[in-house]
DNA sequence: TTTTGTTGTAATAATAATTGCTACAACAAT
DNA sequence: ATTGTTGTAGCAATTATTATTACAACAAAA
């Protein structure tokens, strides 16, 4: 299954607080704004990135800022904050291989390892990009 | 949100399906037996495969067989095979990004390109695996 | 030709996640 | 006190997952 565009909203979201925070108070609502959701889903992601430690929100004034420099915020601190995975785990495993059978009772050994290896390599990539990369590459028309 | 079991089920038939297909007939319920799933979500399973063209099925008589050699089979294949991705995109996009907004017209330029990098990692990962390297790696007591 | 075992698929259900939305208490500054 | 905002609960529509029953279509063997 598709992983959920509350990634893209979050990274959005950080960019566009590291963008606007200086001239406009960033709340949910302007937010909302530019990226084209409900308040209420800004308010719930900036929630995940707040406990995350990525940014921090002031209740009842409003606004949100970063608490890292845009350079020491990564793609991948971003995917772990608003992606929810159990024991941070990105595959689903089938929970009862037969142990009598001699594919069932090797299977997970086999294969974990594996998959240990293809996140290791997402969270490698992830961690190439960060918020300032992105932000110097926007371009104004 | 997580990848789903299908990936891991799917890689458990053809691992049965290639150490057991010269002893017995692998049905999907011999199959589901292995896996510890319904006989219908193998069967379901295996259609994915017959049309990734990694297997083929004898309607009827009953049994799978695999289409290549399991060296040639890696996980990519099988990822890609169950894994029903519009587009064969892994990561989901917001759709309405404020185009009047400097991050919102920007957005999409400027992250595409990481996801495609990230993607683009992952099925280099993926295929590092084949079939024939998992089966060589179960130990049998 | 009938029987048998199997596949392919439809249909249903329970569960869970996603996304959008309304509503409102709690909060902090003016 | 008023105002604007956050945090959160709750609801709804949609979609995906996984398990399951049921049965027509099919192919081989009796």
């Amino acid at each position: 299954m598709k992983i959920s565009s509350r990634f893209t909203i979050a990274v959005h979201i950080l960019m566009a607080i590291a963008h606007f925070d200086d001239q406009f108070k960033t709340t949910s609502d302007f937010l909302a704004n530019s990226v084209g959701v409900n308040p209420v889903v800004v308010r719930n992601i900036l929630g995940q990135l707040k406990t995350a430690g990525l940014i921090e929100v002031s209740a009842g004034v409003g606004g949100a800022k970063l608490k890292k420099k845009p350079k020491q915020i990564t793609l991948k601190d971003v995917f772990y904050a608003v992606e929810s995975l159990e024991n941070g785990e990105l595959f689903s495993f089938h929970e009862n291989p037969n142990p009598y059978c001699p594919v069932g009772s090797n299977i997970h050994r086999v294969l974990d390892k594996r998959l240990v290896d293809v996140q290791n390599q997402i969270n490698k990539e992830l961690e190439k990009t960060n918020l300032h990369d992105l932000i110097k590459s926007m371009r104004f028309i």
